[in-house]
DNA sequence: CGAAAATTTGACATGACTCAACTGGAGTGG
DNA sequence: CCACTCCAGTTGAGTCATGTCAAATTTTCG
């Protein structure tokens, strides 16, 4: 087995052992049932209006999931980062067709999975499903906690915090993308920027 | 046993059905892990800073979860009717103290369980895990598209929405409670009321 | 290098907030 | 059962954060 792989394979490994310890078949098992994919910059995982199949383990790299508005718009829902699960959950879950697009911003290297292979996945590794119930309360938790930041602070707090965060989104992702994370108008995001 | 116990036991086997087919041993399992607490009106099933000990299941009633803010003003996170799973999912699982609170709005009856009770039931019924992961990745879902009526609507349309959908909210709710769930000032939205 | 995309700037518009005063209804106690 | 209080809801004036639109400028990338 290539280098690479086993790169992949010790770090879905390290991710998925801080939520149930899992051995080294079982790994195996659950990787065997994975595939790899390369996305290059600005292509899509997934395109807009088609059932979301699968689920992304990032690798490496980064990506967006994002919708176009009544207006034409751009609207970004959320940032992908390595070890994140990406997917448009509603429509994955239940096969409906996805008004959301993810987009790789960068080269972007994952692990999927099907539905159908997940289920079988559960049955075949029920520690599994296990973890996915953990990962999906930290999810819900990570979404709650983003919320409040929304229903407490005022924009230009909420652009100061993503930036002393996670400081090099600044220079991975477009302004305009961040303005739209963030709920406001690039042009009033400039703004705000200037004033520091 | 006590026809109200039966009658409860049935709405939980009822609404748990809906994600995985158990036997009738199964939720009598589960149902004896679970506890019946009654709430009246203004009662607190959470008071604020404690660690949030408990799930709650309500079987009928109201109740939110709630914070006070900065400038003392109460901000309702979202409201609980029957057939929900309620607690501060954040101190829940982490243990740690809740800034928020949870408080019945109307008399209230629910199933209540502890985490280390819950995760023992996971290993006596592990079916339930399952169920579970399906339960949060549903709230996830519901929650991601609470998220998108607030990105893409005004609080006019936001309010309603919110009427069309659970019109006797309107009648449960005290109008500044609905008003902090929307994230807009009393004064606001009963300016928006006048206008119809 | 040149075209297209991203960002900035400025003028103006507006949704939504704050604060303070007023109204009306729901308890509560004497 | 009345009088009083208290709290929710309304109204209005003034203000501020943020949006829109259009034009100018800078950056990116083929």
């Amino acid at each position: 087995m290539n280098m690479v792989f086993v790169f992949m394979k010790t770090q879905l490994k390290t991710y998925l052992n801080k939520y149930v310890q899992f051995t080294e078949q079982e790994i195996d098992i659950i990787f065997n049932h994975l595939i790899v994919e390369n996305f290059k910059k600005k292509e899509f995982l997934l395109p807009q209006n088609a059932i979301c199949k699968r689920r992304y383990f990032i690798i490496e790299g980064l990506v967006r999931l994002f919708y176009i508005d009544a207006n034409g718009v751009e609207k970004t829902v959320l940032f992908g980062v390595e070890n994140w699960w990406i997917t448009n959950l509603d429509s994955f879950v239940k096969e409906i067709p996805s008004e959301k697009m993810i987009q790789a911003l960068e080269n972007t290297v994952v692990l999927s999975i099907t539905r159908e292979e997940l289920e079988k996945l559960y049955r075949l590794v029920p520690k599994l499903e296990r973890a996915f119930r953990k990962i999906t309360e930290n999810m819900l938790i990570s979404i709650q906690r983003k919320d409040e930041v929304f229903m407490k602070k005022s924009s230009r707090e909420r652009y100061s915090n993503l930036i002393r965060q996670i400081p090099d989104f600044a220079n991975r992702v477009p302004q305009y993308m961040i303005a739209s994370y963030l709920g406001i108008s690039p042009e009033y995001l400039s703004e705000l920027r200037k004033q520091d």
